[in-house]
DNA sequence: TTGTTAACCGACCAACGGTCGCTACCAGTT
DNA sequence: AACTGGTAGCGACCGTTGGTCGGTTAACAA
């Protein structure tokens, strides 16, 4: 990149984009605290002090990657959730593209949700927001079918929180009790239908 | 403490329970990676190094305190397992003694949880067998409730993981839908009722 | 009194996150 | 051509970290 001429705002959102994959694939390697600023910015290509010109210090990288995710997780549920189906079926839909979202991108997201409960206040609120707009997507979907008679009347977004709850232990878990793709339909059903009995 | 003498184990105990607890306040307040050894340390009223001969590393003070707290969770829940009522009453009463128990640990469980992430595998190993000890408690609850048709023909690994996974919003949500209290028995109640409606 | 042992601990080490001030390049002006 | 102002880029430096090393102190047995 020349100097002398100031970058452009898409040259500048690419260089973050660089340096934010650069560092996803180290932190993917061996972890957030276990990866240094220097191997990022060597990664990157760039001096450590020019990676603190595009971003204002390590934590700031979680969160860039964190929307980053988030902005395609609800990208793809909102396609999901404008197509056809049942409410019922469609939530499963949103709920299976999760997972394949999360299992691809396995090993770095659960490092990256553990890092933005360290966030500065001011950087996990700019993160809830897109956190949120996710969440209210499926809460639209939930009150559709409670509206619909699909649902009974619960609290849907007590729902949604259980549902995204719930996709943890299906990637992460150490006791698989079949496939991811298993573990996540017996989760739905369960929560669906429930675990009591009719006449308990 | 006199020089010299070898200390007895009970004496050894007593200093890493102290040493840790003096971490667990420290980092109540101001989270793991910003509590330093040299202020855990000063906290506990000891040199730094003395503090190494009695945990190998940093991380060794978490699991000690995550070990400390499903020792006492599981050993909770036994009592209540063993106690009167149906299963559903008695699986009611575990998660509602296991909010309890987080509500009153919430700051520094969050934080801990998240660092035993990053634990070695060898130390994970450590914390996983008093995990699945407990996870093993609610397993064989549910499946008495199977057995005596309280509960459905469900895989009750994956329900157990589903019931501890939906404890954390209850507990950390930054958008709550009512008392910690009132989010728990909704929460239990649409996993034990399910969302739908009968008829769809 | 001396030698051994163990508890205790601060100086030291290498590495960290983040900052400072320097260099090189570019465009515009004289 | 030379000068000036502005910007991208970056390694030396700073203070702090986790963890180690080797010395000090105190208790005990001979």
């Amino acid at each position: 990149m020349p100097k002398g001429i100031p970058l452009t705002n898409e040259d500048r959102e690419l260089r973050r984009s660089e340096i934010a994959h650069a560092a996803a694939d180290l932190i993917f390697e061996k972890g957030f605290t276990e990866t240094s600023v220097n191997q990022i910015a060597k990664a990157a290509g760039i001096g450590k002090s020019t990676l603190y010109d595009f971003f204002s210090n390590k934590d700031e990288i979680i969160l860039y990657l964190m929307e980053k995710f988030l902005i395609e997780v609800t990208s793809r549920a909102k396609a999901i959730i404008a197509g056809e189906g049942s409410v019922i079926e469609r939530l499963r839909r949103v709920m299976q593209m999760h997972l394949e979202f999360l299992l691809r991108n396995k090993a770095f997201i659960l490092k990256l949700t553990l890092e933005t409960q360290r966030l500065s206040i001011e950087n996990q609120k700019i993160y809830q927001v897109k956190r949120y707009a996710y969440q209210d997507l499926l809460i639209e979907l939930i009150e559709q079918g409670i509206a619909d008679g699909s649902f009974r009347q619960i609290d849907s977004g007590m729902l949604m929180k259980t549902l995204l709850a719930a996709m943890s232990p299906v990637v992460y878990t150490s006791r698989p009790v079949g496939t991811p793709q298993e573990m996540l339909d017996k989760t739905l059903n369960l929560i669906l239908e429930g675990a009591k009995t009719s006449d308990s």
